[in-house]
DNA sequence: TTCATAATGTTGCTATAGCAACTATTTTGC
DNA sequence: GCAAAATAGTTGCTATAGCAACATTATGAA
């Protein structure tokens, strides 16, 4: 078997090229891309605790704690400790980070529409659907 | 627009799924996965320059000098200067990295059978076409 | 109630990923 | 043939990704 035929290989480098894409783009506004994701959330649903993130974003807290800490250090977040549970922490935006929505918002859907060029809804459909089940058999 | 309309965070999210899996897979053998990949070459190839596989890769010639490093200190490739440009390093497989093709190749062809598992190879076909065309769009 | 167990977040570790700036060589242009 | 430009690798930086071990706090069971 050789190299292309690895689907995962694939798909491992076409997440590089999505991604390093979308990363030169927000560059300018002094976020990552994967500390958007986070903002992405926080401006769907603010005052979520770290543990929720992670859950959402299916990842390791381990991440989420570094990359919150690096948003508050940007100023687009401030955490404080829940009332109800003193070993969590909830995860506001400020303002800055409401702002930052407005900015980043157009760049991020102008990105998926560059991404989806030449590409039919049915053809989405059905590479969502493969990638999931793809996901499901390695659980 | 809400997170999972976005279909780079659904690969990228697949990517880190599948790239887990095998991660833990390969463990045992105390190699990495990206690691993997440039044995994969050098099984296919012996001899390439840091350069070379960098660019079969595309990746960052950066990375590929430091996980060669590595590979050299598990004792899997060696790396010589290369006689006719004294600026290059050759990568040559060692026995160690040789018997450790024999382990790894059932390994990740298994891998690659649970990934498709469900899956035809038409819709393979497309999902290899789409994503290529996705690479394509943000170049 | 109190002690074992859960959950939340942090620190330290390794591995990937790519940019910028650097050294050392080689190639090119004149 | 020599200066300028290009190429091959390295070092240092930031960001992601996840594991193990840990401290702190909360919950549950006896």
């Amino acid at each position: 078997m050789k190299f292309n035929d690895y689907i995962s290989i694939i798909i491992h480098q076409t997440d590089l090229a999505l991604t390093g894409h979308i990363k030169s783009k927000l560059d300018a506004l002094n976020i990552a891309p994967e500390q958007n994701l986070i903002m992405l959330l926080l401006w769907e649903q603010d005052g979520l605790s770290q543990n929720e993130i992670a859950e959402k974003l299916d990842k390791d807290k381990t991440n989420i704690a570094r990359m919150l800490f690096n948003l508050e250090k940007k100023g687009f977040i401030r955490r404080d400790i829940s009332q109800s549970d003193r070993r969590s922490l909830r995860v506001y935006l400020t303002d800055k980070g409401q702002e930052l929505g407005k900015q980043v918002v157009p760049i991020t859907e102008e990105f998926n529409r560059i991404v989806c060029q030449g590409i039919t809804e049915d053809e989405l459909y059905v590479v969502r659907g493969i990638l999931g089940k793809m996901r499901r058999n390695v659980e």
